[in-house]
DNA sequence: AATAGTAAGGAAGGTCTACTAACAAATATG
DNA sequence: CATATTTGTTAGTAGACCTTCCTTACTATT
């Protein structure tokens, strides 16, 4: 059985097979760093000949540089580093997730922030957030010191793969071409994409977490998801892949000895015993609100307990590898997330639990952020 | 943001580009039957001088053939159908689901089985079974009366991209290259996958379901799931994807009022509590015994509100489309069947169910053999 | 019946891409 | 110092698709 589409989809044209080998290169530079040509060659697969072809093409567009010859005497002509240029372009990425401010920064092709801009909402909603993020991000992009790659933005709501925001109830927004917007207004590419995707593919390009098998579980007003597999974004049916914050966890019918996590709350979504009103920063910081440690600690063991109850079938069915928390360290690195992880091994079979880590997010406050800006580079350069 | 790989993976001949658009070709005439080259050539975006040289290739290899004019008068130069040639080649596949026999058949381009052919294993296990699969595909390809394009088979256990099991308990097979094992024996390409996601090949194949959100449900001795997202299979970090039945669906401290599901019972795997406990042929056999109608209806609706509650997560966190289940209708087409549909519903947020469909197949028991025939034509002609 | 318009399919020629083969440069090793 | 090894380049070849132009065959109109 090959990992290859099982449907074929969309022609394969010279110049989109040229694109795929110039992006393997940039990808295989961007991860390992400076190589010799040579290198390139074997890591592809490639003739060291289209290898330097693709070389010099990448050199023309001011994306990679000669770096002088390998350190290391060998056998054999020493060979020239050749290395992504860090001074070829820098991105700018905008994260919506927060409710009151806009977080906008320029990154620099290895993700690291040069500058910060925050911009608040004041309530606004609609094409008043659309004309904000405009303004947040010129500024943005006068402040970049090189060439601005592209913008990207980590919104919350229901995305497509067009940048169009389906809708996002917190911002009013419906059908909203987001991306040809603000693309149209600043004369940059944009790319959007959901808030929980975003953190995902930090995760995936910057945190070190495994390709085939991955979720990102974002904790701050609600809950969200993003998850890759075999080294791809899972969208879903209707781009609403991740939804993992309104699947109910606290049953009237269920739970009466869990006593900690007392009976199921009515949901913002309508419902009852959504994992969101339980799992979610105000959530949590009501259940420990004058709790001494111990009991602190108890009260949020029982929501991890429920974060693994449904994180279970989920890790069962993918088989993932690595499950990456991002929120307040104070409320799930600790009981909460060590229960979590008990519950799922618990919970699973050893074939998929003993495969599985489960731990917070390396990247602190810039999941989203600097997954918008893996966003850019993936959809310009193909490197994630 | 782009539905594209996020890491390019592997280099792209002009041959490969090739493969493809032979595939593309390939995979229009088996979905959409005979079609002229002007129609292939807008179906694909290809050029008609493209589809041209294309169709000739295919007809070299007796893949396809010309089928005289198209009906219906328009204006302009009479179109030429071109179809997939039904002699063209069979399949010959074997479903090694069940621990008593091999069920095998002979299978035509479309799906049809043409023979069938199954052999007792008569408590046979590791190598003996390999001889005896291999016997029973030799007896299958005589019996075949065109070209036999490959031999696709589905086992239990953890199969790699190799075709090479893992680990198949019930077979004692550990580490063992099954795929090669047959190839060298029959001459053939050979292709091997485990059953579950035999079966939702055969699904999406030959059941009309989606390609972007599709979970395949087979219930037998156990439960095994496979699933399909942006039209590829799943795998799983350790190829254990779908490994639904030993998930923890019964749990000591809850379901104090659930009275009809009982107390968890101990599982095969020596965990307690599994789904398979409640939700396997033979557990969903012992608790419908000697009850009447109403009450053996609500025995089962007890199991499918597990389901549901299992599910909800899967299907939330990967949006999905479908969820198709096979196995004894008697038990699970209805009550169980209701209710788990109900659950989900109740537990998930309306952007999710409103795009589910939760139903029964359509292939009856043959869900796994012609899913093996998909894995040939996937294989060896790219279509599926 | 003659003419115009439309669509299918094929032929010729050009471009792009990556390959193989051969070679020059630079170094370590015996 | 000669030889083996490795790097990177040059030159030529082959595959795949494209654009352009042409013929064929049919419908619609005069």
């Amino acid at each position: 059985m090959s990992t290859q589409a099982l449907r074929p989809t969309g022609k394969v044209l010279p110049e989109h097979a040229r694109a795929h080998h110039r992006s393997m290169v940039l990808q295989h530079l961007f991860h390992t760093g400076p190589v010799s040509r040579a290198d390139l060659a074997r890591a592809t697969g490639l003739t060291r000949v289209t290898i330097s072809d693709l070389v010099t093409s990448l050199q023309t567009d001011g994306l990679v540089t000669e770096l002088g010859a390998a350190p290391g005497g060998r056998v054999g002509k020493p060979a020239t580093l050749v290395g992504l240029r860090d001074d070829a372009f820098q991105v700018v990425a905008v994260d919506l997730t927060d409710d009151e401010h806009m977080h906008g920064a320029v990154l620099d092709v290895f993700g690291t922030v040069v500058e910060r801009r925050s911009t608040p909402l004041d309530g606004r909603t609609g094409d008043a957030v659309v004309e904000a993020l405009i303004g947040l991000c010129r500024d943005l992009v006068a402040l970049a010191t090189y060439r601005v790659l592209g913008v990207g933005v980590a919104s919350p709501g229901v995305i497509d793969a067009s940048g169009t925001v389906l809708e996002a109830p917190n911002r009013a927004w419906y059908e909203v071409p987001l991306a040809a917007l603000v693309s149209e207004a600043l004369g940059l590419p944009v790319h959007v994409g959901n808030d929980a995707n975003a953190a995902v593919l930090g995760e995936l390009t910057y945190g070190g977490a495994s390709p085939d098998g991955l979720l990102a579980l974002t904790v701050g007003e609600g809950v969200g998801a993003g998850i890759v597999l075999d080294g791809r974004l899972v969208a879903g049916h209707r781009h609403a892949a991740g939804e993992l914050g309104h699947v109910t966890v606290v049953d009237d019918r269920d739970d009466v000895d869990d006593a900690p996590l007392g009976q199921a709350q009515t949901c913002a979504c309508g419902r009852r015993g959504c994992l969101e009103t339980v799992l979610s920063v105000p959530a949590l910081r009501r259940r420990v609100a004058g709790l001494e440690e111990r009991a602190a600690a108890v009260a949020l063991a029982s929501v991890g307990r429920r974060l693994g109850i449904v994180l279970a079938p989920v890790v069962s069915a993918l088989n993932l590898a690595d499950v990456v928390m991002s929120g307040p360290a104070e409320l799930l690195a600790g009981p909460l997330r060590d229960t979590a992880l008990a519950t799922l091994r618990e919970r699973t079979m050893p074939v998929i639990s003993e495969g599985l880590s489960l731990r917070m997010t390396t990247l602190g406050e810039d999941g989203a952020l600097s997954g918008a800006a893996v966003l850019v580079l993936s959809g310009q350069l193909g490197v994630s």
